[in-house]
DNA sequence: TTGACATGCAACTTTATAGTTGCATATAAG
DNA sequence: CTTATATGCAACTATAAAGTTGCATGTCAA
């Protein structure tokens, strides 16, 4: 859990994550194309969103292929979201906070 | 967006947004009860929520009280959950590969 | 108005993360 | 068999993040 957070923190690997949205099943060198960075700092990127079990992978004679996993971004949602949504129906939440008039809300939520 | 990821990286800022789901609207001395670490500490790290927009504030007198915001974690389902939905669907992702039995899936899926 | 409480600001240390370079190993292809 | 390709491992540097300490400021309450 905390790992899929962390793995999702960095810029690089959502960017790898969108390469694998596009093309599915990419060995490293494929991932490595465009990107400003060494092979080596990819490859320690797949590592991590390995760990975090976004990416799994299956060896192909010499070649490393990177496939996306979905499980761990859908007990984010069932852990977190659901959580929002559940205090945003208790009245929990403060919705309006968003746009300006901070002030008069809170106002009215300490009444 | 990237903030969001990066707010939630730290167990610390999800154990603060844990006790403000219990119980929304909470000071910073409140927030500091039970947590091994500093106030300073705690304030840099609800800092780092507030600009994350995961929690909003108000000024009561000398006290700052904190308020969930659902509105960033709304977004990233949106775009992140949302595009493993669809990638799931369109046959992107590797689905079997959290149990064993991943090399035959890989090779049924080079066919 | 004085003392306690709530918070902010700034400098500093410690630790984690991102990135690099160099070398080693294994597989594929000529 | 030799060369090019694909990757791994280890040591190192640089930067960012977490956490601390000390002091300053503003607010409430006796």
């Amino acid at each position: 859990m905390s790992d899929v957070f962390k793995a999702l923190a960095d810029e690089t690997r959502r960017g790898i994550l969108d390469k694998l949205f596009k093309n599915n099943g990419q060995s490293l060198s494929q991932l490595c194309v465009g990107l400003p960075q060494s092979r080596q700092a990819i490859s320690k990127h797949l590592a991590v969103l390995e760990s975090a079990n976004l990416v799994s992978i299956h060896w192909q004679g010499r070649e490393k292929l990177h496939f996306l996993n979905p499980v761990p971004l859908a007990e984010i949602v069932h852990r977190w979201v659901g959580r929002f949504e559940d205090a945003r129906l208790e009245g929990l939440v403060d919705l309006k906070t968003q746009s300006e008039g901070k002030e008069e809300l809170h106002r009215e939520l300490r009444r």
